[in-house]
This record gives structure tokens, C-alpha cells and sequence, in this order.
DNA sequence: AATGAATGAGGATTCATTCAT
DNA sequence: GATGAATGAATCCTCATTCAT
């Protein structure tokens, strides 16, 4: 019997490699053997694996997302009170798992991506929804219209990430302290 | 007046040959054949007036940007007071020019472009320090930090702008709605 | 009687399946993996058990022949008269086991194959010699040329044969009809 | 201005070498960088030109069948009577333009090929049904069931023809004498 | 015996770029 | 200026074959 159990374990290299090249590269211009190489094996098992460059971006689209997502599930957990809950969301967004420049270089591509990729789209509503509805669960109760707010929020948040894939990799700090400042401001009239 | 030379009305219509293409295509996988075609002539020729792929993207690039602060500055010549100006650049960013579906795919394939290419990467970096110093200028007086106001603003703006990528392409009204909401939320305590 | 190793069974379900897969593919694009898969076992098995592609493929080959071979055998050993005989061969040449669409593919693709694999062509000829032997001296007493009435029997066979490959597949008893007819034009003169 | 009207030339090349290179290698397993190659030009070229491999091949068999109907033609002009219509139409399926091993290589190949490929079919079908037409016609008013023997006829022409691939490529001669002979027989009847 | 992992060569196809006319 | 011919490098993907277990 061969060695088994391989395929998570390749899966797994494959996609931390792919996000690695692509923020390397800086865009999705990285070639499958470049990838493959990276991960410490032929472009032919990546093949294999995988069936194709695509599904490798999707897996390393669904890779991010989902650490993304425990980010988030993992602030809010610690959250206690009501007040903290929204200002955890907001941390979450830009931890550094995040906000490494070689995931937010793959984010940037995949939202281009998603311009012609059902796929990436797909994920990336998804994303948008959940962002906004954790926000506005966090939010009800200190705003008069938690809606508005959490959208406002999320546009904040999406714009201050995007900003950053242009700055120098250390604007974590100032984002969140200005995105959290701006989530008291929009909070106060409830106070 | 002498007859002029084809260079520019040639140079002008690859520009928005490509712009158009981009916008079709969803991501900067277009060819100089395509653009070519679209602008009437042949992909050779393109290579004459411009020298490369790169060039004729830098061309584009530079004159959405182009575009984008003529429609800002307009906006700031119709509008008078103070409390007009900002509000006059949160819609020249919205404004149907720079809101097309052509334009914003474009746009986002300009930022992810800016993570390898320098020449875009000034481009944006320019535009980023426009956006700032326009919103600094029209808020100065109207709260107690201008700069830190500009820069919220700004993010919020360009979070609206990324958003819309993935949305329905009649998310501008919205976007101009919240962030207008939040320029008075932010102006409020000057009041 | 002791127990079998697997080795017999394992070559003949490959056998079957290259046939198989052949005639569905309608060509010799058949990949080891596919082969294996429909025989159920590992392509490794595969080559385990042949060698190679190119081993599985003639012994596929060896397999279509010798059934033919059968069916030839069975048809004169039930036919009793001279003049039976011709027939018989006649009409084994298009049983069904012989003008199944699957084995009209494979053996389509193996005349062509033996331009190139010495193997195959060895086989095909081997075919020829035995057809044309077998007509003769089933014509022998019956026509004054008997060598070329068989050779000219031979070549409508396998005329009929390679237009039944591009037509719908219940032509074998208009083939058959037909062939038989010139068989008696053939040796009428003799009669 | 290019080089203008290279387009029918490079077709032109493309082509032969195409079914030169079949002819040599004896099947479609031929690279386009191959047939490029003999034809003087890059690959790129090659499908520039024709857009893909299959489109090469199609425009290959096309020739063939052209140049073959060519040949019949030209036979038909110089056969005068009825009685020397047919025999031409036998002489001009085995003229050396059809016989040459490369066009039996390609020709056999294409007869393949066409299970699974549309075009080929087509092509293939419209070559058998023209040959049967060609021969009833030159057969009426010479046999009681013209059709059947036109369908004879042309199963012996085809089988003679597969026949040759396997032998000698010295085999015409005989080919054309006995499928003559086979039409004096049928014939015969009716003088 | 049997498996699935792993390789790597090879091929179709695309495309930016150059060039002769 | 303008064209289209022409190139060839680059890339995705397939698959026969080998190998460790």
C-alpha cells in the first residue's frame, strides 16, 4: 500500500502555497508549477490533486475565507458584553492573519476575480453577508437603524483593507483605531 | 489651423478601446489584438503608438484618473459654501463616469496592478493623496480633525467603490446616501 | 483442482475493457487509467499484469482475432457441403461478435495502428492469410481461378466491413446478403 | 504593407505537410510543430491560419477527397461510351494520386477518426454516397439492380483499398484488374 | 498482489512583440 | 503611417510509467 492519507496533507501545502505565490507575485499570475514548486512537489500531482488552476484558486479563495471566519469566531467568543462585541468584529478584520500582505494581495485578486468567476463571487457574497450580519447583531440595541450602521461599517472596513494594499504593511493599528472610533461615533445617539 | 496627426485621436480611442475591454472582460486578460480591434485598427499599429501591453494599460489607467478629477474639480467649481465642498467630492466620486461597470472593473484591476507595477502604483498613490488633501481642505473648520475626517472619509469611499464591484451596478445612490450621512455625523460636533 | 491465481482473470477483464473503452472512445485515445478503472483495479495493476500500453492493446488485438478464429471454426465445423463452406466463412465474418460497434472501432483502429506496430501488423496479416486460405479452399472445385475469387471475396468482406463502420449497425445483413450473392456469381460458372 | 496573400500558400503548405506528416508517421499522432515544421513556418502560425489542430485536419481530409473527386472527374471527361464509364471510375479510385502511402495513411486514419468527429463523418459519408451515385449511373442499363452492384462495387473498391495498406504499395495494379473483372462479371448478365 | 502517490515529458494553444512591405 | 505576417516563449493540462509501502 502506498503512503496514505497524502491528500489533505498535499491539499493543504498546495494552498498555502498558492496564496504565498500570489502575494508574492502580487496578483493571480503565478503559474500552476511555480505553485506546485512551492508546496515541494510536480505540477502534475497538483493537477491531480486539485483538476485544474481554478479549482486551486477557489480552494485558496475558501482557505482565507474560512480562517478569516474563525478569526471572527474566535473575537467574538472572547466578546463579553454587548459594547465589545462590535469592536471585536472590527479587530478580527484586521488581525494579522488578515492583514499579512500576501493575503491581503490574494483578497485584492479574488475580488477581481470575481468579476468573471461564479465561484469567487459566490464566496465573496458571502463574505459580505456575513460581515454585515454579524455587525448588525452586534449593533442592535446602541443604534437607532443597526442596518445602516453595519453597512457603514463594512464599507469602512473593506476601504480602509483596500487602502492598505497600497500603504506600507503596518496601517493595521491606524484603521482599526479609526474604524473603532468611527463605530463609537456611530453609536453614541444611543448612548 | 494645420491638420492634425493621427496620433492623438489613435492613442485616444486604444485608451478607451481598453477600457472598454477591461470592462467586458472582468480582469486585465485582454489582449492588444482585442483592444486593437475594438479601436479600429491593427494590434500592430497599437504597439507603434504606445510600445508595449504595459504602456497602453498605464495610458488607460492615467486617464480614468484623468477623468475622475475633472469630474472632482467640476463638482468643487458648482459648489460654493464650505459645507457644499465635501459633499460635492463624495458625489464626484460617484459620479456615473466613474461609477461604470467599465470604469470600476478597471479600476479594481488598476489596484491589484499597483502591487507589481510602480507607474500604477504612483498613479493611485496620487489619487489616494488628492482624495485626502480635497477632503482636508473642504473640512477644515467644520470639525476638530480634518485630517483624520478626510482619511475616514476616504476609506469609506473607496469600501463603497469595492463594494459596488460585486453589487448590482445601481448601488451608487446608496453609496452617496451613507457616506453623505456620515460626512454629517463627522461635521455634526462643529456645528 | 487448485486455486487459480489471479493473473488470468486480471488480464482478461483488461482485455475486455481496452475493447470496450475503445469502442466507446471510437479511437485508440484510451488512457491505461480508464482501461483499469472499467476492469476494475489500479492502473499500477495494469501494468503490473502487461507491461505497458502497448502490450494491453495487442494482446486486445490477440483477443479480437481469436474469437474471430472461433467463430470461423464453429461456422465450418457446422457447415457440412462444399458448398456451405464459402458461406459459412461468409457470414462468421459478419456475426455479431465480430461487427459489435465496439469491435468494428477497436478493429478499425488496429488496421490503422499496424502501419506503425510491427506486432499488430504481424497479427492483421496473419488474419488475411488465414481468410484468404480458408475461402480458397472453400472455392477449390468450385471456380476455375479459386486464389482470386477468394481474394476478391476477401477484399468485399472487409469492404463491407469498413463501410459498416460509418453506418448505422444493422447493416451486417445487407452485407452478408450481398456478399453471398457475388459468391454465387463467382461460382456459377463452375456449377 | 506585409507580404499580402500569404494565406492561401501557408493553407496550401499546411496542408500537404500534414498529410505528408500522417503518411510518415502512419496515424493522426502527428504534432502540430511537426506538420509546422515540414511546411517551413512556426507552430503559431499553423494556427493562426486554421485556429487548431482538428481544423488542419479537417482542411487535410477536404484535399484528399477533393483531389480524389478530381480524379474521377477527369477520368469520367475521357471515358466515352457506357461501357468505359465504370472502369474509369474503378481506375481513378486506385490512380496513383489516391494510392500513394501517405494518402492511404491519411485516408485510413480519417476513416478512424471519423467515429467520433462530425466533420470527418460528413465528409467520409458525402465521398461513399458520390461514389455509389457515380457507379450506378455509369452501371445503368447494364445489370438488372444497377444499385446493388454500384453497392458491390464499391465495398470491393474499399476493401482492395484497406487491403493495401497493410501490403506492398505495389498493389493497384492487381486491385484494378480484379475489381475490373469483378465488374465484367456483374456485367456480364446483362449483354 | 495491489494500491495510490508521484513524476516529468510532451503537446495544444495563446499572445506580446517584431518586421518586411 | 499602417498592415498583417511571423515568431517563439510560456503555460495548462494529460498521461504513461515508476515506486514505496
Amino acid at each position: 500500500m502506498p503512503k496514505l492519507g497524502m491528500e489533505p496533507i498535499r491539499r493543504d501545502a498546495l494552498v498555502k502555497a498558492t496564496i504565498a505565490e500570489i502575494g508574492a507575485a502580487g496578483s493571480l499570475d503565478v503559474t500552476v508549477s511555480q505553485i506546485a514548486q512551492r508546496a515541494g512537489m510536480s505540477s502534475g500531482l497538483a493537477h491531480h490533486y486539485f483538476g485544474g488552476k481554478n479549482q486551486i484558486f477557489e480552494a485558496a479563495m475558501r482557505h482565507i475565507l474560512r480562517e478569516y471566519a474563525n478569526e471572527v469566531r474566535i473575537a467574538l467568543a472572547q466578546a463579553g458584553s454587548h459594547n465589545d462585541r462590535a469592536e471585536a468584529i472590527i479587530r478580527a478584520n484586521f488581525a494579522p492573519s488578515c492583514f499579512a500582505p500576501a493575503t491581503i494581495s490574494a483578497w485584492m485578486t479574488f475580488y477581481v476575480r470575481a468579476q468573471n468567476d461564479a465561484g469567487a463571487l459566490r464566496l465573496l457574497r458571502l463574505y459580505q453577508r456575513r460581515l454585515r450580519s454579524n455587525l448588525t447583531h452586534a449593533l442592535r440595541g446602541r443604534t437607532v437603524d443597526p442596518i445602516a450602521a453595519a453597512e457603514t461599517l463594512a464599507a469602512l472596513i473593506d476601504g480602509f483593507y483596500i487602502r492598505a494594499a497600497l500603504a506600507k504593511p503596518d496601517g493595521a493599528e491606524d484603521a482599526v483605531l479609526m474604524t473603532v472610533t468611527m463605530l463609537h461615533v456611530l453609536t453614541r445617539d444611543a448612548q
